[in-house]
DNA sequence: ATCGGATTTGAGCGATCACTCAATAGTGAG
DNA sequence: CTCACTATTGAGTGATCGCTCAAATCCGAT
C-alpha cells in the first residue's frame, strides 16, 4: 500500500447509516450520500460496491448497534425481565428531535422494501428474526432463572416483546408528545416486569 | 360533454391503491401505474392531476375504507370492547397472501415520507391521529357504558390500542406463520376485553 | 351524416437516477 | 528526490424519472 486512506470509513458508514434510516433507502440519492460522506461518486463505489452494498453495511451496522444496546440493558439489570422493561423504557424517554426519536429502521427497511430489492428485504427480515431470537433468548433465562412459571412460551412472550417495542418506537416516530410515548413505555414495561397471570404456554 | 369516459375512476383508484400500498410511494413509477391502471401518461394526468394527487387520492380512499371497517365492525357488536377486540382480530386472522396480509398503508406512508413531500407526510399524520381519534371516541363510549371504570382515560387507552393494531399489521406483514399472529390478535384482543384493571387514568 | 368538442394518445421533454473511467493527485519505498 | 502505484476525482454514461402537448380519436347533439 503506497496512499493512506483520507477518509474514515466508520464514519462515513455512520453518516450513510443516519442518511438512509432517516430517508430511507428509495428516498436517498447518491447525490445525499456523497454529500453526507463527503465523498465523490468514484470514491463511494471504490469503497463501497454500490448503494445497495452500502445501504446492506449500513443496516449490519444499525442492527450491530441495537444488538449491543440490548445485551448491555440487560447486562445492567438485576433480573431478565427489569433489562428487557429497561430496555423498552429506553425508547420511551428520547426527545423529540428527529435525530433520537426514529422508528427502527429494521421495521423501516421491511415495510419498504419490494420484490425488486430482494436482498434488502430478505437480509431485514433476517436481522428482524434475530432480534426476536435474541428476545426469546433473555426470556428463556427468565423462565430459568424463576421469574416466570415453567410453561411460559418464551417465543410467544419474544414476539409480543417485539411488537411492542416496534409500535413503540413507531408512536416515538409520530407523537409530538414526548410525555405520552414516555407513559405507553411504562405501561408496556409495566406488564412485561409483573408475573404475567394470563400469558401462559400456548 | 360529448364524450364518454371510458374508464371506471373507482376501479383505476382502486388499481393505484393497491399498487402503493404494496410498494410505497417512492418505488411506485409512473411506468408501474400505467400499466396497473391501463391507461396512458397523458390520461392520468388528465384524470389525476400528478403522482402525488394520485397517492393522496389513494390513501383518502385507503382511511376511508379502514374507517368503514371499524365502524361496521363495532356496530354489529354487543359491547364497544367486544367491537373493538373483534376489529382487532379480524386483521389476526388473515391469510400469508401477499394482498390480504400487509401492514397498514398509512403507518407505511408515515415511516416512508420525507421532508421532501411534506403534503403526503401531512396528510398521512392527519389519517393516523384521526383513527387514534376514532379509537377515542368508542372507548369513551365504554366508559359511558360502564364496561370500563369511569377514570379510566380514553387517549391512553385508544394510544395503546393504536399501537397494538400497528403492531399486530406489521407482523401479519412479516410472519410466516399464520397460526402465530392469530395467537398474538387473541392475546391483545383479550387485553382490550377484559377489564383493566391496572389502565387507570395518568 | 356531419361536425364540434371533450378525451385519449404516445413520442418525447428536461431532469435526475445509479454508476463508470480516464485523468489527476498524493503517498511511501528505494 | 524520484518513481511506481493506488486512492480520488468529476465530467459524463445510458437509463429512467415524472410529466407535457400537439395530434388523433371518438362520442353525442343536431
Amino acid at each position: 500500500m503506497t496512499r493512506a486512506r483520507p477518509y474514515d470509513r466508520d464514519k462515513a458508514l455512520d453518516a450513510a447509516l443516519n442518511l438512509f434510516w432517516q430517508k430511507g433507502y428509495h428516498a436517498t440519492s447518491l447525490k445525499d450520500l456523497e454529500a453526507a460522506l463527503a465523498m465523490k461518486p468514484g470514491s463511494i463505489y471504490a469503497a463501497f460496491k454500490s448503494k445497495e452494498s452500502l445501504f446492506l453495511a449500513s443496516l449490519e451496522r444499525y442492527y450491530l448497534n441495537g444488538r449491543d444496546q440490548l445485551h448491555h440493558a440487560l447486562a445492567s439489570a438485576p433480573t431478565v425481565l427489569g433489562g428487557l422493561a429497561a430496555h423498552l423504557r429506553s425508547f420511551g424517554s428520547i426527545g423529540p428531535a428527529p435525530d433520537t426519536a426514529r422508528a427502527c429502521m429494521i421495521v423501516k427497511t421491511i415495510l419498504d422494501s419490494t420484490d425488486a430489492e430482494p436482498a434488502i428485504r430478505d437480509r431485514a427480515r433476517a436481522y428482524y428474526d434475530r432480534m426476536r431470537a435474541d428476545f426469546a433468548a433473555y426470556y428463556r433465562k427468565a423462565i430459568d432463572a424463576g421469574e416466570l412459571p415453567q410453561g411460559a412460551d418464551p417465543d410467544r412472550l419474544a414476539q409480543r416483546y417485539q411488537a411492542d417495542l416496534t409500535a413503540l418506537r413507531i408512536e416515538a416516530h409520530n407523537s409530538t408528545d414526548p410525555a405520552s410515548v414516555a407513559d405507553l413505555a411504562d405501561a408496556m414495561a409495566r406488564e412485561i416486569e409483573r408475573p404475567a397471570a394470563d400469558l401462559p404456554a400456548r
